[in-house]
DNA sequence: CATATTTCAGTAAGACTGAAATTA
DNA sequence: CTAATTTCAGTCGTACTGAAATAT
């Protein structure tokens, strides 16, 4: 079993799942909130909708992480005038540094994640997932 | 955030799982049941508490998956004469075919989660994977 | 006494579905 | 009418915690 792609890939994924929760719990995050949270500082406002998109986050459970981070005051919502089915979801000010201390954390638990890897390994590791992940989103 | 591991290896793991559950779903079965079964089938009986250490799957919910596969006639639960609070489970006749027609749909499915890599690269990905998960269950 | 095993009850985060209400 | 958007109400498999009962 030890030998199987997918168990590999599923054991992984968990010991990765457990460093981010263990690690944003100190700071009452979830991994939601910095995916939503790097994905608009990165890529500035964006429509419920779309940000879903970007963030491969159902916009079902979107609702309820943004009301975590509007709670909070990270990000906040307004009407799009242009189109008043859409909500236009800003970062804040707070939400900004917010993100850069939840980025700080995150980085720490990449080395955690592949500390038995080199340099090269680790890059190599990553052209490996990303192909993966290319793949299966577009087919789909 | 597509370069952060956590976030790629969470995303594959996504995939990976996706299509383990289409590939069982046919059949009734579940991510647990595969591995307690082959585990059984490849390192034979075994306490629930053994068998626990062996799959990575924890007591309390191997209890449920053992009940499932109990109650489908794949596994047996008889107690150990020499110690009387252990149950040794043995995988039965039909069990052994339930599992190599999981064992089949498993390996249909590592093809096509690891359709874009080259047999190379499908080796060094898992090289990778299996020292990081080492890794990781040892230092816990 | 402490320790190991099985079982039950529950939590939590993530992925996913379905449907309602509103607006384009 | 169809299609897109937000929201709510759920389910599911997996990971994980805590505690009880029993036996070593």
């Amino acid at each position: 079993m030890d030998h199987l792609p997918s168990w590999l890939l599923t054991q992984a994924a968990a010991h990765a799942h457990r460093l981010v929760t263990e690690g944003f719990a100190g700071v009452g995050a979830k991994g939601y909130h910095y995916r939503l949270l790097s994905s608009l500082v990165a890529d500035g406002p964006a429509s419920q909708a779309a940000l879903g998109r970007r963030t491969g986050i159902y916009l079902s459970d979107l609702v309820g992480a943004l009301n975590d981070l509007e709670t909070a005051g990270f990000v906040q919502r307004s009407p799009d005038p242009a189109d008043r089915r859409r909500n236009v979801v800003a970062v804040t000010a707070a939400g900004r540094e917010r993100a850069g201390e939840l980025t700080v954390r995150v980085e720490a638990i990449q080395d955690d994640l592949l500390a038995p890897l080199s340099d090269e390994e680790r890059a190599r590791f990553a052209g490996l997932l990303r192909r993966l992940v290319e793949h299966h989103s577009r087919t789909r």
